[in-house]
DNA sequence: AGCACGCCGACT
DNA sequence: GTCGGCGTGCTC
């Protein structure tokens, strides 16, 4: 008898057993349909799209009750053996059913049992465009006009052909020579495109890193902001694509793949380059994949779901702004991207490249440890660009107008009249972060979380930034009918109307995630400031990351003392770190740049180190705070969440399962369960209980015990709760 | 989770 | 009399 183990979507945490009559070895990693629940009076069971993770010659499963495998989808070729152990690695480590895992690691069509079409085929250039033009006479104007749009990437065979009347010829006769071809045949050796000497700085560590390119290694790559980590790790990239190997590059945010990738396109003419991220059409993702799993695609970029890509022939992984949040996945299968990739590149033997400049703790205190390599870079790669000067304006001696105080405002007036940039950063979309009546003390909750409603006057409602709740602005309160009700506060938009009327003259731009919604991408945003058709900006976050602006000289900081005091221990590391990166944005280019930062608190350690760009001394002083007070890391954590319309319910919940715990381990601390910092979400009261241990593999065996024994809980205990452990935790 | 079965209240 | 409420139990 064949039996087949089978991974499903499904919260429990084993595989299923089929019959498999005719199957061998061979079938393991393909997916197949299977019947799953209970057959009906009449209705036959449903039908679920599961993969096969292994065969055995028997089964603990009565015979009667095995059903045999519906149908095998032969569409996509089996997921290879080293991925399936990736899975099951992750199953272990994240305490989530293997199916689960499995099945959310797939893109999308993946799961599905619709069957792919057939591959289109695809033409890219042999060459670079340049060397192809040069060996061409100047008439032949199809060939070159073909040259140009396939430099642009491959092309499928209709736009091929249908560029003029003459491209049908001229395609032909390019593959003839061999300056074209099908992308599947098996990809060459893509040339790299250096356009500029590097500095010795860059140049030894690229050796240093590129004499360990045939085993596994963690690099950190450590450099100030525009110091060339990219033209780095380019490098490195050309490096492995040259041996004939695959790079995976991952980095924080879609908004950076479309400019990364015009960069990558631009050095590696020739490469088969494949994007991976949830904005893409789900036909595009998955043959990206198929084409990374077959090992047609040379390079593989994408967001944090681009870890999970299957490579025929790894030889480097990147991970651009590692210590950045979203590299964490904050639902359904909770994993770290960056921490899947370390996996990864240890099970292939390869070297993993960790880029920031402003590393996260855990990735700083390995490579003083000596576990990671640190590789610094201290030099701005242009010898002229200065990192930016940061002042601190004391608002406790300046008061505010609008938001801003006096000697801000005038270094702003100064830098509009010189003709360059200037850009405002407030981390705080809508107009004001809450609407409050003078009258009877009202202020606008909203119904469904423990935060308040963002009064966004554009579009007259109040929005829930956490559940996507939206009410219409009342013009009276509601509660006492009061017509005096009045904005608290100040997010983007409302300070693009006090910026306007301070800065008549000024071309002001908003560029937010409501701006960018509403106004076309961000891409198009931004060029509109490249073209100078705008000079005075006002941004959050998505405009700290990774956008040059040749002309902008000053970036203002409002509000950042908010991150100071946070309860979360982990809030002083991510504020240095995001203000770190909006200061980049200063003076990138031939003129020198200045942050200047609005504070209450001038003097406050972190300021103070920022003022030096002195990320080392900052970083020394919190990870001594961190090993005195015991947190990561210098200790593992993972946390159990419940969430229950009530917080009885929850607690109920959280407190079973301490009782279903194995017996206290010497080395496993367990903490109270106290509701979350955002105690009510969409409805649900969140309770969560975390533990500490002084041992990753401690904590792993002991979770693994645990998590069996919370699967096995039933009944009403876990009636209307919804529950999860999360492991490495980053959001509490 | 997702579904079927089962045992109690207001409707054609 | 039956449609459907969601409590309970199971999925190879």
């Amino acid at each position: 008898m064949i039996i087949a183990k089978v991974a499903l979507d499904v919260p429990l945490p084993r595989l299923f057993d089929y019959r498999a009559e005719g199957l061998d070895t061979s079938a393991i990693g393909l997916r197949v349909v299977v019947p799953f629940g209970q057959m009906g009076a009449r209705a036959a069971a449903r039908s679920v799209v599961g993969v096969i993770v292994a065969l055995a010659s028997n089964s603990t499963i009565a015979p009667e009750k095995l059903k045999s495998i519906e149908r095998v989808l032969w569409d996509a070729p089996p997921l290879p053996s080293d991925w399936l152990a990736l899975m099951a690695f992750c199953a272990g480590y994240y305490q989530k059913p293997i199916g689960e895992v499995l099945l959310s690691a797939l893109p999308p069509r993946l799961r599905t049992a619709n069957a792919l079409p057939p591959p289109e085929r695809q033409y890219r250039l042999t060459r670079p465009a340049s060397e192809l033009v040069e060996a061409l006479p100047s008439r032949a104007q199809r060939r070159l006009a073909l040259i140009a749009a396939l430099a642009a990437g491959p092309m499928d065979h209709a736009a091929a052909t249908q560029l003029d009347r003459g491209g049908r010829a001229a395609l032909k006769a390019m593959l003839a020579e061999g300056s074209v071809a099908i992308e599947d045949a098996l990809p060459g050796r893509p040339d790299f495109v250096a356009p500029h000497a590097l500095i010795a700085e860059q140049q030894s560590v690229i050796s240093a890193i590129g004499s360990a390119m045939q085993r596994f290694g963690v690099h950190l790559l450590f450099g100030i902001t525009g110091s060339g980590k990219t033209e780095v790790y380019l490098h490195l990239v050309a490096s492995a694509l040259a041996s004939g190997r695959q790079a995976l590059v991952l980095v924080p945010e879609i908004a950076l793949t479309p400019s990364l990738q015009a960069a990558f396109r631009a050095r590696f003419p020739c490469a088969v380059i494949i994007m991976q991220h949830s904005g893409m059409p789900a036909l595009e993702r998955v043959r990206g994949w198929l084409d990374a799993q077959r090992g047609r695609a040379d390079i593989v970029l994408g967001t944090r779901l681009a870890a999970w890509v299957p490579l025929a022939r790894p030889g480097i992984i990147v991970v651009d702004e590692e210590q950045d949040a979203s590299f964490k996945q904050q639902d359904g299968l909770r994993y770290n991207a960056r921490d899947v990739a370390i996996y990864r590149a240890r099970e292939a033997g390869i070297p993993i490249v960790l880029s920031s400049a402003t590393p996260s703790l855990e990735s700083y205190h390995h490579a003083l440890s000596g576990r990671y390599q640190l590789h610094r870079l201290a030099a701005r790669a242009h010898a002229e660009a200065a990192l930016p000067a940061v002042r601190l304006v004391d608002t406790r001696r300046h008061a505010a107008k609008h938001g801003l105080t006096e000697p801000l405002a005038d270094a702003i007036d100064k830098r509009l009249a010189r003709g360059e940039q200037v850009l405002v950063f407030l981390n705080r979309r809508g107009y004001a972060p809450v609407l409050a009546c003078n009258a009877c003390g009202w202020i606008s909750n909203c119904p469904d979380c423990a935060a308040h409603l963002v009064v966004h006057l554009s579009e007259g409602r109040l929005r829930c930034h956490h559940c996507g709740h939206a009410d219409a602005l009342p013009r009276a309160c509601p509660d006492c009918g009061n017509l005096d009700l009045h904005p608290l506060g100040r997010g983007t938009q409302r300070l693009e109307v006090s910026l306007a009327e301070r800065f008549p003259e000024a071309r002001i731009l908003r560029i937010d995630g409501d701006s960018t919604r509403n106004r076309g991408s961000l891409e198009s945003m931004l060029e509109e400031v490249h073209a100078g058709r705008a000079n005075l900006l006002i941004g959050t976050q998505i405009l700290a990351k990774g956008h040059h602006f040749e002309k902008l000289t000053l970036v203002a900081v409002l509000n950042a003392d908010a991150g100071l005091f946070a309860a979360d221990y982990r809030a002083s590391e991510r504020l240095f770190s995001q203000l770190e990166q909006v200061a980049g944005r200063a003076g990138r280019a031939h003129l020198p740049g200045e942050v200047w930062i609005q504070t209450r608190f001038p003097d406050h350690p972190l300021y103070q180190a920022l003022a030096r760009h002195d990320y080392a001394g900052f970083a020394a002083s919190v990870l001594e705070e961190r090993e005195q007070a015991g947190f990561p890391p210098f200790v593992f954590e993972a946390a159990l969440r419940a969430e229950a319309e009530t917080q009885t319910l929850a607690q109920a919940f959280l407190q079973q399962a301490l009782l279903a715990a194995p017996p206290e381990h010497e080395g496993i601390t367990l903490f109270r369960p106290v509701p979350m910092a955002m105690p009510r979400l969409a409805r649900l009261e969140r309770v969560q209980l975390v533990l500490q241990a002084s041992s990753r593999p401690r904590l792993q065996a002991w979770l693994q015990q645990w998590s069996q024994a919370l699967y096995a809980l039933r009944g009403n205990i876990t009636k209307g709760v919804r529950w999860h452990l999360d492991i490495d935790p980053t959001e509490f």
